[in-house]
DNA sequence: GCTTGGCACTCTATCGTATAGAGTGCTAAG
DNA sequence: CTTAGCACTCTATACGATAGAGTGCCAAGC
């Protein structure tokens, strides 16, 4: 049920969200009653203020203090932003000076983005590559390299190779591996390596009728180089400005807390986890506090939007910062950033 | 010119510094006349202690506190490791038990050995990888991707891959990029990188004279996907346990230094230049404090062994942690993981 | 001449107390 | 419903006192 405030309550509450943020403190009842707009006197707000500690909005951190957004406050707050915010101009025009408008490497351009997003916002930029399973399937060659080792190679649409070296039983000579690599092109080009490796191990399992051996020994070479690990592996995450995170007084204060959070950084499969909750929420999502449900993480907000390239979204952009982050702003440099990169990577210009 | 210690003032010093190691707060004379092993009052620990202070060995943190290490002291003990340490037989044990000892992906391989440094010493691991330039080049091959596009794969003695997608003006047949790829597989087996080039842009420069222009465009091939890129790139770091740093408590207490700290870690450019200095130092170099020079990570020391596969180093290995560490261990440990590893590059067992 | 016990001195860390300041909740009046 | 007033609570800060650790130095002893 959509919680109903007064038209009054969503102002103080508002009020004192974005000047929380602003300068991290608690707020009082005076500096709401001065900045609210609203013609009232402290008394009448701290009436209000009560209301909205009720409703689990705002708690103070002891009796005597001023009050500070819940993560359900925050919530609200960010609930009521109804459409995606956009890019304040000075944002914009610095954006389009510094963000990379070209690229070689796709490896770099997402190491660029990550970093791009951690400077514009002085939090940590989060780029999640593509999952494995999920990419498509463009080409695979074989290179022999010495007797009985050979290296494959395989290029996903998007551009980013996988390489790997396969050791074998017998020794294939290189006009072999190249018919290997054809055969297997024609037969997966333009499909998800999830759908490949399903095909992969349907043929395999189909006793050689069809194919002649050699056929059938693609199939094996696959799987040996890319079917298994491919299926497993999650895709890795490109974490840039870590040690913004320390910049915020409210996490400064708790050494432990700073632990938790480094070592949750340094743990790629709890962040990786993240990746998952950021995909299934199609479009921006925004996660805080506790809502990441990652441990260790529990004290910062990730605000993040999928990438895609074609039909399927292929990773996610994000931000990751104290949950006494800009919102609006830091929402609209994702958004942007996330846009952007699928515009890059489809080779339009931007 | 080596400095000269009486045998008493050596094992007041040591017992200091080994002490300090141990419980990490300033050692008093009482305290070393206990577990120096000298039969000596503390008034006479403290004559010596002064004369250590003199001599710059060791400090005071305020007037009436006990004596801490300098770095100069640090340099002193180090030193004086004649031979580097042996492992402990339950460290010896341990590795053995979790230390990888073969691998699928050399990449991998470096990311495990990064992490058992780190998780043995509780402190940060570090490997660098290979410096692009100093790799031995094995094989190179071409493969068209589209029309005008082509995906170059420069495959390492050492095994690593290195990709790169180029834009090319005409478009070539898969024939004669394999033939392209043959030609210069036959002329640069067993060079280095930089060497590679230099041949290259020589026989670039010589005119088209012996070459047909088939050759020679497979030279400006080269240059195009791996040559000038290569000859900057200055190889990468993988830094594992940083959040390590921060059970020191001599760094928990100035929280300026963490953000400096952690931004070194993330600035991979002020990393790799320690490469350099753990490179030309050949052997087991031990850098304490301010002696890494390198701006952020004063307060750090750096352990770091050089790995080789046939006659060059490749790159190096080590540990960064607070210059209050067990040199001996730590010395011995990556030691052992720069060997070891050195071994595993090579195919040998372990 | 080296060693040592004794002693005065210094500096830190800790604790309790007092105080100022911020902010609240409640009540009663407008 | 709003607001002024007031008592109350809690924090942060400063201050002084105290205990403890450790030093440097001196004079006595071996």
């Amino acid at each position: 049920m959509p919680l109903a405030l007064t038209e009054r309550q969503r102002t103080v509450l508002f009020t004192i969200i974005q000047d929380y943020i602003l300068i991290g403190e608690p707020i009082g009842s005076r500096t709401v009653a001065r900045k609210s707009g609203l013609n009232l006197s402290p008394a009448t707000i701290r009436n209000v203020m009560a209301d909205l500690e009720e409703m689990d909005l705002v708690a103070q951190p002891h009796a005597s203090a001023g009050r500070v957004p819940t993560d359900f406050g925050y919530r609200y707050y960010v609930d009521s932003l109804t459409s995606i915010p956009r890019l304040q101009s000075n944002d914009l025009e610095a954006l389009t000076l510094s963000a990379p408008s070209k690229f070689e490497r796709i490896e770099s351009l997402l190491e660029q983005t990550s970093l791009l997003l951690s400077q514009f916002s002085q939090h940590a930029g989060l780029v999640f590559t593509p999952r494995l399973p999920t990419i498509v399937f463009k080409q695979i060659n074989f290179a022999r390299l010495e007797p009985k080792k050979v290296l494959a190679v395989l290029v996903s649409e998007a551009g980013m190779t996988h390489t790997k070296v396969v050791k074998l039983d017998e020794d294939l000579l290189q006009d072999k591996l190249t018919e290997m690599g054809n055969f297997l092109n024609s037969q997966f080009e333009g499909l998800s390596l999830r759908e490949v490796r399903a095909k992969v191990l349907e043929q395999m399992a189909e006793e050689k009728a069809e194919y002649d051996a050699l056929l059938q020994k693609a199939m094996a070479l696959y799987e040996q180089s890319f079917g298994r690990e491919m299926d497993e592996s999650p895709g890795e995450v490109i974490v840039e400005g870590a040690s913004n995170i320390l910049n915020s007084p409210e996490i400064q204060r708790d050494i432990e807390k700073m632990r938790a959070i480094f070592q949750a950084f340094e743990d790629k499969g709890r962040l990786v986890r993240l990746l998952d909750r950021c995909l299934t929420s199609d479009g921006l999502s925004v996660f805080i506090g506790e809502e990441n449900e990652i441990e260790g993480l529990d004290d910062l907000s990730v605000v993040s939007q999928s990438y895609r390239m074609g039909e399927g979204p292929l990773g996610a952009v994000g931000i990751m910062g104290p949950k006494r982050m800009e919102y609006a702003r830091i929402m609209a440099l994702v958004d942007y950033a996330a846009k952007r990169l699928s515009h890059l990577l489809a080779g339009e210009p931007v």
